[in-house]
DNA sequence: CCACGATCCTGCTAGC
DNA sequence: TGCTAGCAGGATCGTG
């Protein structure tokens, strides 16, 4: 499931090898996966690529901008005219120049992931990005984690995952950052003590970073660009190793269930429920 | 304001 | 062996 360190990773794939190729042609496979309308990226050359939170922004030189969400199972793939268009695959972007790959293709077993065509002017007034909090990694200072951490007495894990209050983080970094900074997933927001306050704040650029670093998670179904996994799931300390000993403690790792979302801990490290 | 549950969707797998 | 129920979850929306 793709977030914050594989979206980027993606990005930095597209903006090494996409930039100033144009799209010749366009296939759509299923139009329910994409708003606004294709005809704009007609015969226009990718300029930049940004990305926002867990969102991907394709600006082209028209001044019209892709924005693709991924959500849990959709891939950006560039593919060779050899190979044959893969299952689920929505749309298709035909590029030129030629090189080893010539399609950008979109797809998604789930379906929940999308493409909005809009001029790229409009861009930054999408409600979803509007709503955004800021990111780590970029503009989160410590004292801005730590007003939105002091505003609510929700479960912790519950505030890291809300994009209106932290951009970017998703299920695995949130349950890894947790882990790290020994912080118990349901502990109420507010009563962060400081020194917590600060090793939850390192833990989650530490596991951000260290995700970009590794070319993000491959848990199940993520890949790159390029088709490949990353490698981060190697360094998992807690996400889906239920039963396995926790590396600090070797208590054996707990799963619960949390506003519906799977997540592991140590019942040891990550104590003072509250 | 917040919590909770349903919704979207298909592939995988545990269990019978 | 073959079927099925349950699970995976980002974001949104409705309800209480």
């Amino acid at each position: 499931m793709p977030e914050l360190p594989e979206v980027e990773t993606i990005r930095r794939q597209l903006e090494r090898e996409v930039i100033a190729c144009r799209i010749i042609k366009i296939v759509i496979h299923r139009p329910t996966i994409l708003l606004g309308d294709s005809n704009h990226l007609q015969a226009q050359a990718l300029r930049s690529v940004r990305r926002f939170g867990k969102l991907l922004v394709l600006d082209f030189e028209n001044g019209y901008s892709a924005c693709v969400h991924l959500k849990m199972t959709g891939r950006l793939t560039l593919q060779s005219s050899t190979e044959s268009v893969p299952i689920h695959t929505h749309l298709e972007f035909h590029l030129q120049p030629n090189k080893t790959w010539n399609r950008l293709t979109f797809s998604d077993v789930r379906r929940f992931g999308y493409v909005h065509i809009l001029p790229s002017a409009q861009v930054e007034s999408l409600p979803f990005i509007r709503s955004l909090g800021k990111e780590p990694l970029k503009d989160l200072s410590f004292q801005e984690f730590q007003t939105v951490v002091q505003q609510t007495a929700r479960g912790i894990k519950t505030v890291l995952l809300d994009q209106t209050k932290i951009a970017g983080i998703g299920n695995i970094y949130a349950c890894e950052a947790l882990w790290i900074a020994r912080v118990h997933p349901l502990r109420s927001s507010k009563t962060l003590t400081s020194s917590e306050q600060q090793r939850l704040f390192v833990a989650i650029e530490e596991v951000l970073q260290e995700g970009i670093a590794r070319g993000g998670a491959s848990d199940n179904t993520y890949r790159d660009l390029l088709g490949e996994k990353g490698n981060y799931q190697q360094f998992f300390k807690v996400y889906g190793r239920n039963g396995e000993p926790c590396v600090r403690c070797e208590s054996p790792i707990e799963r619960m269930v949390i506003g519906g979302r799977g997540t592991w801990f140590c019942p040891t490290c990550q104590q003072d429920t509250q």
